[in-house]
DNA sequence: ACAAAGTTGTGTATTTTTTACACAAAAAAG
DNA sequence: CTTTTTTGTGTAAAAAATACACAACTTTGT
C-alpha cells in the first residue's frame, strides 16, 4: 500500500513499450498432450494412437496438438479431446509441463500434459482413424517421444487425486454398482480392498444416491445402482487439516 | 509388442523429417515465475520485486525470466533463484502453467509457475537491488501481470503439500524448536493447533532428531532443538492408501 | 531477591476412525 | 435343483485424533 512519495528516487529504466519487450523474447514451440483415461473390463486404459513420425513407426503416442496463437492451454487440450472423442463435458486437468530439450526428435518442443477421464462407452469415437485405440495402462511400453513418462506422471497424479477427490465417477457410467466402484479403485490403486469396509466408507460419506434400480444383464445376483451426489459434494467439501507424511 | 507383419497395410503419410515438422509449429514466448517463500517473524513471506514495466509502476511482481533456448524449465527456474538469492540448494517444484492470452500486456506470454522454499536467514541477498524484498503473503495485493493468481495458486499448493510432505523444514533453520515448527504450520495453514497434540504427532512420526541443544537468546525458557531426519524419511516414505473426500 | 511474563514439557480419558473378519440369501447358468 | 457368483450386512478390536491443565524453567524488570 505504499504511495509514491517525492523522496523516493524515481525508478529508472522503466520499460514503456511492453510489446517491444515481448517481441524480443525467444519463442518455443508449445504443445499439449492428453493422457485420456478410460475404464473397461476392470482395467484402466489410456487412449493412444500410432505415431505419425517415421522415426517412431509402430510406437504409440498420446493425443496432442500444438497450442494455437492466443489459445489457452486448457482450450487446446479440450480441442484435442473433442476432436478425437467427440465429447465435450469431460474431466480435464493440467498435470505439468515437460521440457527436456531432446524430448522431440524434431527439435525443442515444450509440452504441457493433461489428464482426462471419461466413460469409454459414452462416445462413439472414430476408433479406427489412424489406429486410435484404448490400451491397458499396465502393459504400455515403447511409446513415442517421452510419452511413457507423461503417462506415468499422469497415472501417479490420478492415483493420488482419486483418493482425495471424487474423480473416479468420471470413468464410470452415471449409474453404477458398488462393485464397479470398488473394481475401479482397486484397478487404479493396484491394491485389493475389503469389500465391507469399502462399502461402509462410502455409506458414511453419504454421497451416493440410491436410485432404487438394480443391475441388468449381469451373470449373478444384481446389485443396487447408485449415482454420485455431485451437488452435495460441492456444497460440503471437506476441509481437512492434518499432518501426515 | 506388435511386430510389423506383411498383412498390415503400410501406414501412409509417415513423416520423415521431424525437424521440418517442428519448424512449422507456431512459437510462443515462454517464461518461468517463481513464488519464493520464506518464513520470518511467524509469517509466511514471498520474495517480490518492483515491476520494471511502466504500466505496472509501483506494483510488485514475482521473480521470473524467459526460458532460454535448450534450457529445461527447472533449470530456468533454478537460474532465477540463484541469480537473485545466491543460493543453490533450495527446494523448487513446478506448480503449473498460466496461459491466459492477455496475462502479459506486451502480448502472448506463457509462464510456468514454480514454488520455492528457503530459509530467509541463509542468504545475504542483494535485497536492495531494484527493491527486491520479502512481503507478507497475507497482505499482498495489486501485483503486476497475473502474479497474484500465481501466488494464490502456489500458496494453495504449499498448504496442501505441507500436510503430506516434509516441505516446511526448508523454511526453517537446520535446528529448530517445536514451537517454531508449530508456528510455521499455523501460519501456513491459517489455523491454530493444539500444542500437546502437535508435539505428540511429531513424536509418533519419529522423524525429528533431538540434538541435545537448547534455544539461545530467546526471552523465555528455551526449548529443545531438533533436526529433521531426512534420511529416515526417504527410506520409509509412507505409502498411504485411503479414500477421503 | 523477588515477582511477573512467557514458554516448556508432559498424560489421560473420550471419541472417532480404521481394520479384520463370516454367513445367509439372491439370481443366473447349466 | 444344484452350482456358481455375488450381494448385503454387523461387531469387536486396534489405532488415531481430540480435548484438556499444571508445575517447572528462564528471562526481564524492579
Amino acid at each position: 500500500m505504499k504511495k509514491n512519495n517525492p523522496q523516493e528516487k524515481p525508478q529508472e529504466h522503466l520499460i514503456k513499450d511492453a510489446r517491444k519487450l515481448v517481441e524480443a523474447y525467444p519463442k518455443v514451440p508449445l504443445t499439449v498432450d492428453c493422457a485420456i483415461f478410460g475404464f473397461e473390463e476392470s482395467q484402466l486404459k489410456v487412449l493412444v494412437i500410432k505415431s505419425d513420425l517415421e522415426l517412431y513407426e509402430g510406437h504409440y503416442s498420446l493425443l496432442g496438438d500444438i497450442v494455437k496463437d492466443n489459445e489457452e492451454l486448457d482450450e487446446a487440450a479440450y480441442r484435442v479431446l473433442k476432436e478425437r472423442t467427440g465429447m465435450d463435458d469431460v474431466f480435464l486437468d493440467q498435470v505439468r509441463a515437460f521440457s527436456h530439450p531432446a524430448r522431440h526428435p524434431g527439435g525443442r518442443v515444450i509440452t504441457v500434459a493433461y489428464c482426462s477421464l471419461l466413460n469409454i462407452n459414452h462416445h462413439q469415437l472414430k476408433i479406427h482413424d489412424n489406429d486410435l485405440n484404448w490400451h491397458s495402462v499396465s502393459t504400455l511400453k515403447d511409446m513415442a517421444f517421452d510419452h511413457k513418462d507423461i503417462v506415468d506422471e499422469c497415472y501417479g497424479w490420478l492415483q493420488k487425486r482419486i483418493q482425495e477427490h471424487p474423480l473416479g465417477f468420471n470413468l464410470l457410467p452415471e449409474k453404477f454398482s458398488l462393485r464397479e466402484l470398488q473394481n475401479l479403485y482397486e484397478a487404479i490403486l493396484g491394491v485389493s480392498l475389503d469389500r465391507r469396509n469399502f462399502r461402509k466408507k462410502f455409506a458414511s460419506m453419504d454421497l451416493l444416491i440410491d436410485i432404487n434400480e438394480m443391475e441388468q444383464d449381469v451373470p449373478h445376483r444384481p446389485g443396487k445402482l447408485y449415482k454420485f451426489n455431485f451437488e452435495k459434494y460441492e456444497t460440503s467439501k471437506r476441509k481437512w487439516i492434518g499432518i501426515d507424511f
